[in-house]
DNA sequence: CCGCGCGATGTTTACGTAAACATCTCCTCC
DNA sequence: GGAGGAGATGTTTACGTAAACATCGCGCGG
């Protein structure tokens, strides 16, 4: 079956590498640099690695070669024996909301910044199933640590797969007590949307609140209910959205109707356009009816119908703290716990005011 | 130093292994497997690839003892003896504009689909500096193929670092001729967005463009110009923001106070965003006095202030292209060029009309 | 003046996998 | 019943790198 082995023509001793015709790219190897620069591969690796012990002028000669060659090292090759691949992995269920993109960018960026590589492993539709999968996956791939960015609890039934040399931080949930979690602080900016909008002298506060199952909007509504009580006013039955600016649209529509209601915490901006959308449909001015503030901070709320009031959520730093955290745990290969807060910041533009005068 | 090793319960030939102690987390590997399952180490590989000549029975003895050992394959090892990553790198500048986001998201999808990890590697900055550091380390990442989505055009400086074997796709560009290029009929989409106003009856269409240096930016306004030329009309001056929503407010402020500017084609939705505040603020109904059209179909856009009349991008269409190419550039080794284009749609809401009657 | 020690470099080996090749075992067919 | 063959499994080797160890040469102190 087999025609004649083309032999490389190969001389001698040094003469040869090159059998990898066909398709394969050839990329230089350190053995090809080490013949050019005449030189053990060993030494070519060192000077790759950045090792003292190499004289200045073997040095110049190495680096010349690669320039040469065009030399990359291979970083599987690199991998396999260093057993890190200098790669974080990031599994998050969607990348349509502002907050999970805002925390995936200013995790790459950080991690570009300590020398590691971020590899994607969105998760379409968060079943049970899908999760175990993607961490089967995530082990399979090459990363040494990850960071898990989800809204909902699936965390627990995906850990089974999860290899117990990797470690994880998780963005956005109430793990804080079996894994590292770094988080905005959900509840004091909710207090603080509350607390504003008592001082403006709202009797009290409405919630549009996000999804069941969502630990943010559980959190964000559970602080707003708390923050009610502790100023003796009385909640107002919660109100559901998903997240969507449609949902805060069909929301408002309710809202609108009822009298009682002058002041709304939306739990993010996306609802509260949708909810500004309701309002000014059945002809309820804001904020001299109804006051609206909102959470995100999306770089479009200054723009909105009024501009938004709402808080301010630093996602740089929830992302930078993901990254610092996660190295370091790997690092130290410390199974530390608890959770990191982030701080918001409200932000007041106009569509919060004084109540109507009654 | 070293405590008394504890030596795992190994009787007999095959009790090396474990030297590896210390920090280092042990997996297991092949050869554990194939131990524990009495088989060599090659059948493990050829279950763990799917390979057909295995007994079914010895296939079960392999997966147990896969299972009863945790074994993952190390991708590493993998990689070094395929001589692929099964990795695709995307290299973008920003991941804040909508367009990006969702194009890497279906890209995420499309790959995991192929059975493809996605890395990221965003450049903050996008300096030709940059840009090459970004692709030099991409090379030395593990990745087979790369993704470009830039706006400007600063690949072909990046360009001298791209080793010659990695394929490139490209997003929104106009280097059809020298790289495979996959984006939104942006032509298309501008030259509809004008006919639609054209044919409620406006006069003409003003343009409320992109940055300068972005060639979606630069194709929207070439095409605006053009269907208005076709039809007959002047184009007015071309105003310029730079995709913000605060950028198109303060455009807008300019183009309300023009009494003969009666539609406005903004190239994106976060600047119709802000041109409707504008627009709101100085007294000018919209659509009754004037139309707005966006670019994009953002999910908030059906909830702005009239909802927005726009033109929806198939993201996810142009990502599952992306991911299609370069696969198959990269297993055809093929240098195929030429752009390919995913049409837009027409999403009619309610922020055009006719024009008022004079 | 000899040997010790240290710095520079070379040699060996292992990382975990999978292709290529080698065996080994049945089963079939004449 | 023996040759031939196909299918199942084992053995060898190489992928590119870097740690561990070996060697070589040179300067310095006793």
């Amino acid at each position: 079956m087999d025609t004649a082995d083309r032999t490389p023509a190969n001389v001698s001793g040094g003469g040869r590498r090159r059998p990898r015709a066909g398709a394969r790219s050839q990329t230089a190897s350190m053995a090809d640099v080490a013949r050019l620069a005449g030189v053990s591969s060993q030494t070519v690796s060192r000077v790759s690695n950045g090792y003292a012990g190499v004289t200045e002028e073997t040095r110049q000669q190495v680096l010349a070669a690669m320039k040469e060659l065009g030399y990359r090292p291979n970083s599987a090759a690199r991998a396999l024996k260093r057993g890190e691949f200098r790669t974080i992995g990031v599994i998050t269920f969607s990348l349509s909301t502002t907050g999970n993109v805002r925390t995936l960018e200013a995790i790459a960026n950080s991690a570009a910044h300590e020398g590691y590589a971020v590899t994607l492993l969105p998760v379409a539709v968060p079943t049970q199933d899908e999760v175990r999968g993607a961490f089967s996956r995530l082990e399979e791939l090459a990363v040494d640590a990850v960071i898990v960015i989800m809204e909902v609890h699936l965390l627990d039934a995906a850990t089974i797969a999860l290899p117990p040399h990797v470690q994880v931080v998780v963005v956005d949930s109430d793990a804080g007590d079996r894994y590292t979690v770094v988080d905005t602080d959900q509840a004091g900016g909710s207090r603080a949307a509350v607390r504003h909008l008592l001082d403006l002298g709202h009797a009290t506060v409405w919630h549009l609140g996000g999804p069941d199952g969502s630990f943010a909007a559980q959190r964000r509504a559970d602080a707003w209910r708390a923050a009610l009580i502790e100023a003796d006013r009385t909640p107002p039955p919660l109100v559901r959205g998903d997240w969507s600016a449609e949902s805060g649209y069909r929301a408002g529509l309710v809202l609108a109707d009822r009298e009682d209601c002058t002041a709304v915490f939306a739990a993010n901006d996306q609802m509260a356009l949708g909810l500004l959308r309701a309002l000014n449909e059945r002809g309820r001015s804001v904020p001299e009816d109804v006051s609206v503030i909102g959470f995100d901070d999306i770089p479009e709320a200054g723009s909105f119908l009024p501009p938004l009031t709402t808080l301010h959520q630093d996602f740089a730093e929830v992302g930078r703290l993901c990254v610092e955290n996660v190295l370091r745990k790997m690092r130290h290969q410390g199974a530390e716990r608890g959770t990191t807060l982030v701080p918001t910041r409200l932000v007041v533009r106009e569509s919060t005011a004084p109540p109507p005068s009654s």
